[in-house]
DNA sequence: CCGATGCCCCTCGCTTTACGATGCCCCTAT
DNA sequence: ATAGGGGCATCGTAAAGCGAGGGGCATCGG
């Protein structure tokens, strides 16, 4: 994968993945990495400073959890009702980036 | 348009363009916006660097000349035989990465 | 009982890259 | 001669993904 890509489209991806239901951290990375057959291997250092921006923006809430099986208690986002708009707004957004690359490169309309 | 959106996809697409016949930079930057409805406006800052980054690793190969109408000679680029392999890596590179987001963020596969 | 291991969360510094501003050059027009 | 415009180039800035490192808590093995 190459980093440049994800730019600008990151955000997107999370705020999708937790339209599926609240997750934390490691799952968002391995659900990610499973939705696109291991094409996108998100990083920590990735991922964190992600989450912090959209919650600071309103768009997911975290909130730490003991999960049943014990262990240390994990840090579970939610997609927020500002959250599903936003998301609605980048589906379009990508939807008018991907048209324009069309635009340029040729190919199906 | 969002500035981060473009990172890691304006190779494809001037490579993409300059495969429609040789051009120099003012043209690149009119016949992107046009290809795209205006919705990529490629300022100087962001196309110069690029092309030399693309001149630098042999894709493609630039040349001033002077042009019939006469004025300023202007920089002319010309796709290379490598350039071309190039894109066609590039356009794959492209499918798989709107392939893997939409294995995230869900709609027609 | 105690150290080792395994997750999970967080942060810092680095690198890449698009962008805005600025400047220079050459040519044309007034 | 002077002003203007198109084209090329570069510098500094900012955004953001990434790699590395560290701390906390729970479980497991000796």
């Amino acid at each position: 994968m190459d980093a440049q890509q994800l730019k600008g489209h990151l955000d997107l991806l999370l705020l999708a993945t937790l339209d599926t239901g609240p997750r934390y951290g490691g799952q968002i990375i391995a659900d990610v990495q499973a939705s696109t057959d291991g094409y996108f291997s998100m990083r920590e250092g990735t991922l964190y400073p992600a989450l912090h921006r959209l919650e600071k923006q309103g768009f997911i809430h975290g909130e730490f959890q003991t999960l049943p099986r014990g262990g240390s208690p994990v840090k579970v986002y939610t997609l927020t009702p500002t959250g599903k708009t936003e998301l609605t707004a980048q589906r379009e957004k990508y939807d008018r980036f991907t048209r324009a690359v069309r635009g340029v490169i040729g190919g199906p309309a």
